[in-house]
DNA sequence: CTGTTAGCGCGTTCAG
DNA sequence: CTGAACGCGCTAACAG
């Protein structure tokens, strides 16, 4: 019933390499026999054993995608943005994710065997890797693309990280905000090239461009989620309750940090102004001002990059991605009143 | 570089066929034969070739995953249930997306051509086809699981969505309200058997069940995303003023209708209530009452019973997932003030 | 339990 | 511009 490749050869009364040429557009057939072929593939229903082309071409025409999440903000947007262009340019994208268990560090790692001889290429998505990861990875020999995340001179698709907690933490300063906390992502996030740590690099610079020092008690661990968020506000009020404002390296936490600060009867932005970096779906909800970024444009040019690469192209090695301030309500004016005269006593709110 | 079989067969010092029964974990090998076999496999980095391993056994150890969108948290979640699920046992996920035009109507269409011969099973992620998609993709004569919707004969994962519409609607009846509005999917969503109009459905029955009859004019389409909630809550109310909660048949359409009523200077719950349905994780940021589902669950479900078709079990039917009323902040009674007296004019709100 | 032998279904030389 | 022949790297059926 499915059709083979000689199956149309005999119909079309051609050779099966003239039906191979054909049908992948190869310019040294006829074009009456082209046409001729395409016919009759398309009455017959045939397509090419993806298996049997890969195996006899070397090429697979797939992408390996990695990413650690598939519902976050940033990666659910990255995958949509980059699976759209590769469809579009006949590839297939194969999902990878990796387990990640917070109380363990850094649980997940990337095994490099099951790609080998998969794809034709990889892009990895927001995982910020250890040197022998990408070194490992390197070693299967497919071009490598990294979207909001670089090191180790792989190619990249990114945000101007430090710039951009310097714009967030400047538009805090300029309302008049001394005293700002920051929420980055873990305590063990220490690779050099990863957003969270250039972010709150950022964000130091830009205090201390202020004369302010970003003391060790203004910045805590959100862990890149709602809940993380929601838990290092208690942990930061508690350590530095004279916080009039919190930039958060990430909108998920800016929410959570707004959970939080309703947990202890704290007002947004009368109390305390919240700024996040993603641009959130979701963050209008919450008013939550932000730096927004194009997830999915990301993706679709780390999904471009790869296959420059695989095409033998040698593409830019960095790509920076703008990012623009959404002014919305939860950023303000700090209170008038003097610091730990305004503070309350937490409460659990219900639900 | 990359070993091959007879690399691993010579280094072994056995034939091929056994380094593929040994790797395979087949019955009819040696414990100590099949032990060297991985040791030196091992050490070879040998790793089987997918595209020859298919080829000559015809299996891909591959599912297609067919989803709409991949940022929306219904398909976000199911998708990652899914691939932790089939990872773990071994199988790669491909992931196909769908462009839609809500202008042009249903102007996404499923192209089975682009499966044949790369898969072991499909997984069908909450999107209602047509039954000529349905029997094009049957054609294929790979085993299908769809998940939150099923017809024609499909084995499917998903809700009692009348059910849950009627539990929905009947907590907005026990708190006193009368003129109780539904937003709904797409006008053109008319697949008998889509959540959709189950909800629909159900949302009518709970309130005749109450002896109110849900006219035209309470219900309004929401596209399922947040905008068009938004929208479709304008609408709702300026045919129906008196309406004093509304069901929304997701979260994000819930959370756009809570945007929406902020433009018309109405609050929740005081003014009117809303209830949606999913527990989407940022539901607790506006205080969301909520129909929560398990959709993580529902996608390892699903690729469970694909796994155990291509298995060769007949697995049942169908398999539908609870939801559960969670209860926060979004409803409450209906205001005392007599229904038009509080409507106040619209109000376009900055951000 | 193990080896030998055929393909799996294509892409790709190399002649013509 | 086209056809014939070979082989990609592995699994499966059959012997032994």
């Amino acid at each position: 019933m499915a059709a083979g490749i000689d199956d149309v050869a005999r119909a079309a009364g051609v050779s099966t390499a003239t039906v191979s040429r054909a049908l992948r557009g190869l310019p040294n057939v006829n074009a009456a026999t082209r046409d001729r072929v395409r016919l009759v593939a398309e009455q017959l229903g045939y397509v090419a054993s993806p298996s049997a082309a890969s195996l006899a071409s070397g090429r697979t025409r797939t992408i390996g995608l990695i990413s650690p999440f598939i519902n976050r903000w940033f990666f659910s947007n990255v995958i949509e943005g980059a699976e759209r262009a590769l469809r579009a340019q006949g590839f297939d994208v194969l999902l990878y994710t990796f387990e990640i268990d917070r109380s363990a560090g850094r649980a997940y790692r990337v095994d490099p065997a099951v790609l080998r001889r998969r794809v034709d290429g990889i892009l990895v998505v927001g995982l910020p890797l250890e040197e022998d990861e990408v070194r490992a990875l390197q070693g299967l020999g497919y071009p490598i693309v990294c979207v909001g995340w670089g090191g180790y001179g792989i190619t990249t698709v990114r945000l101007d990280d430090r710039g951009t907690a310097m714009a967030a933490t400047r538009h805090l300063l300029g309302l008049g905000h001394r005293r700002i906390g920051h929420i980055s992502g873990a305590p063990d996030d220490v690779s050099p090239w990863s957003p969270p740590v250039d972010r709150a690099e950022g964000w130091r610079e830009a205090m201390r461009e202020a004369g302010i020092e970003p003391g060790p008690e203004l910045e805590v661990h959100g862990h890149f989620d709602t809940a993380g968020g929601r838990e290092s506000v208690h942990e930061l009020l508690a350590h530095a309750p004279d916080v009039t404002a919190v930039f958060a390296s990430s909108d998920e936490m800016a929410m959570g940090a707004i959970l939080g600060l309703r947990d202890l009867n704290l007002r947004v932005p009368e109390d305390v102004s919240v700024i996040g970096v993603d641009g959130h779906d979701m963050g209008e909800l919450v008013g939550l001002t932000t730096m927004a970024q194009a997830a999915d444009e990301q993706g679709a040019a780390a999904a471009r990059l790869v296959l420059d690469m695989i095409a033998g192209f040698s593409p830019p090695k960095e790509i920076v991605y703008p990012t623009e301030l959404v002014r919305r309500t939860s950023t303000g004016p700090p209170p008038p009143l003097a610091p730990g005269a305004r503070r309350a006593r937490p409460v659990r709110r219900a639900g």
